[in-house]
RNA sequence: GGCGCGUUCGUCUAGUGGCCUAGGACACUGGGUUUUCAUCCCAGGAAUCGCGGGUUCGACUCCCGCACGCGCUACCA
């Protein structure tokens, strides 16, 4: 009778700066893998560099794993906090002979026999590497502090870790760790090494890629599930290739063996257009809840409901909101180059805005929407221009934009007074703009 | 340099020897719906499967070599 060991997995960035987007996915497979099996996720802080500690770093990644719904299980941890743990530990090599003490730092005596063979789960094959390359290494730095190549192996084992899920930057020092475990007499965990997200030119993401740290495109506007859901596909191909999916459906059917072995690029075009997908599934309620705390010093929050309706399908991130609505509760500002884009009534627009004024101020109270248009198009008539042209006219005239929600629901929002009185002082101004 | 890993449309990918004259999604182009934009719907272009050798009746799929890319080569992680 075999038994299953129970699944255990950890992300354990180093506090050495803001989240960066590409860790979105090392931690988001730990998580699912370790949900998938009813296991336990664990936050772990390796902050042993002191010199390469970065203030806030711990709290943004904590703040962020928070806000993706990332929630771990176990943690955090510090393994600043567990200075006596790794030295105990480095005693005991070196009470075996198996490590000796140089300038002031502890080192393992690496075997440089035979070679080091695993099995690595991404890819499905074993990976061999010579011992003859390997150097005794630094465990214990000759500030106290250990290198990750020991405190790695040492918290893994005692944390009970079975999948190690880290970047493929760590296959060339995995002998290192295995020779440790071998030495301690430990059992391995399952190795899974994830492929390096690159950027557009193929070289290692960085910011002018686009790649900020995810707090950043949280206050972009994205929505955590989006992120999410995007960072899943980029090294893992769910049964079906389906390609939205919610996070129970990736903790159903996540499985190791579909991840990706190539690096991928990172392509934000594909995360916006999820993240519009994400908007749009919202109902309405839900996205004036995320507006209304996304926009913080929005000048009319309790209008924003109103609004959504009518731009819940022209927005793919919230803070995509604010320059398609400003125009309703901001007085709009005037560019004259705006007005030479409408193509019909070049020569005689302020004519035709006159003709518009005075139909607006001979519309029955209150507004419809029928009777608008139905006005509209008459005037339109009757000035042989386009239909579509004079109410483009009104669009920019109002707001000042090209590009708006649906004209009479604006005006309506808007309000009849001052819409009027926003022709009137375009016709007053133009075409001299500010 | 050494060692390791990789290579299918612009991008993410499907593909485990015949179902592939290579499928999907994003992006792009054209069309329809629409008073703008977007949404939605339809259509289209887009990969000689990095290159060269094998193996096989047959290779995107297996093997070898090469090229290119990436990673590691710290008292960083």
């Amino acid at each position: 009778m075999g038994y299953m060991k129970q699944v255990v997995t950890r992300y354990a960035p180093s506090p050495t700066g803001l989240m960066h987007i590409g860790q979105v996915r090392t931690a988001l497979y730990s998580y699912l893998l370790a949900k998938q099996n009813n296991g336990k996720f664990i936050l772990r802080l390796e902050d042993t560099d002191r010199a390469r500690l970065v203030t806030g770093s711990a709290e943004n990644i904590i703040d962020t794993l928070a806000w993706l719904g990332l929630n771990w299980d176990e943690g955090p941890s510090y393994q600043s906090t567990r200075k006596q743990i790794y030295q105990e530990h480095a005693q005991i090599l070196l009470k075996q002979g198996k490590a000796f003490e140089k300038e002031g730092a502890i080192w393992f005596k690496m075997p440089t026999a035979g070679v080091t063979t695993w099995q690595e789960v991404i890819g499905d094959k074993q990976i061999s590497i010579e011992n003859s390359l390997q150097q005794d290494f630094v465990m214990i730095k000759s500030d106290g502090f250990p290198t990750y190549n020991f405190a790695v192996v040492i918290d893994d084992n005692l944390m009970g870790i079975s999948h190690v899920v880290r970047g493929v930057e760590f296959i060339s020092s995995t002998p290192k760790h295995i020779a440790l475990y071998q030495a301690f007499g430990w059992e391995l965990p399952i190795f899974v090494h994830l492929p390096l997200i690159l950027g557009s030119d193929k070289s290692k993401l960085s910011k002018r890629h686009g790649a900020k740290p995810a707090s950043d495109f949280r206050e972009d506007g994205y929505l955590p599930q989006a992120i999410l859901n995007y960072m899943a596909l980029i090294s893992w191909t769910p049964p079906e290739g389906k390609e939205i999916l919610t996070i129970a459906e990736m903790i159903k059917d996540f499985s190791l063996s579909a991840i990706h072995i190539n690096n991928p690029i990172f392509d934000v075009t594909k995360l916006d257009w999820m993240n519009g997908e994400y908007i749009r599934k919202m109902s309405d309620e839900e996205l004036t809840e995320k507006l209304q705390q996304f926009l913080t010093d929005h000048p009319a929050k309790e209008k924003i409901g109103q609004v959504v309706p009518l731009i819940k399908e022209r927005i793919k991130k919230l803070s995509d909101f604010v320059p398609l609505t400003d125009f309703l509760w901001e007085e709009p500002e005037y560019d004259l180059a705006i007005f030479e884009k409408i193509k019909v009534a070049q020569n005689n627009q302020l004519e035709v805005l006159k003709q518009i004024l005075e139909t607006l101020e001979n519309l029955t109270k209150p507004w419809d929407a029928k009777s608008f248009e139905q006005q509209f198009r008459q005037l339109a008539d009757k000035l042989g221009v386009k239909h579509a042209d004079i109410f483009q006219l009104i669009r920019v005239a109002v707001s000042g934009q090209l590009v708006t929600p649906p004209l009479f629901e604006s005006i309506q929002i808007i309000g009849e007074a001052k819409t009027v009185e926003r022709i009137r002082l375009v016709i007053q101004r133009y075409p001299n703009f500010p």
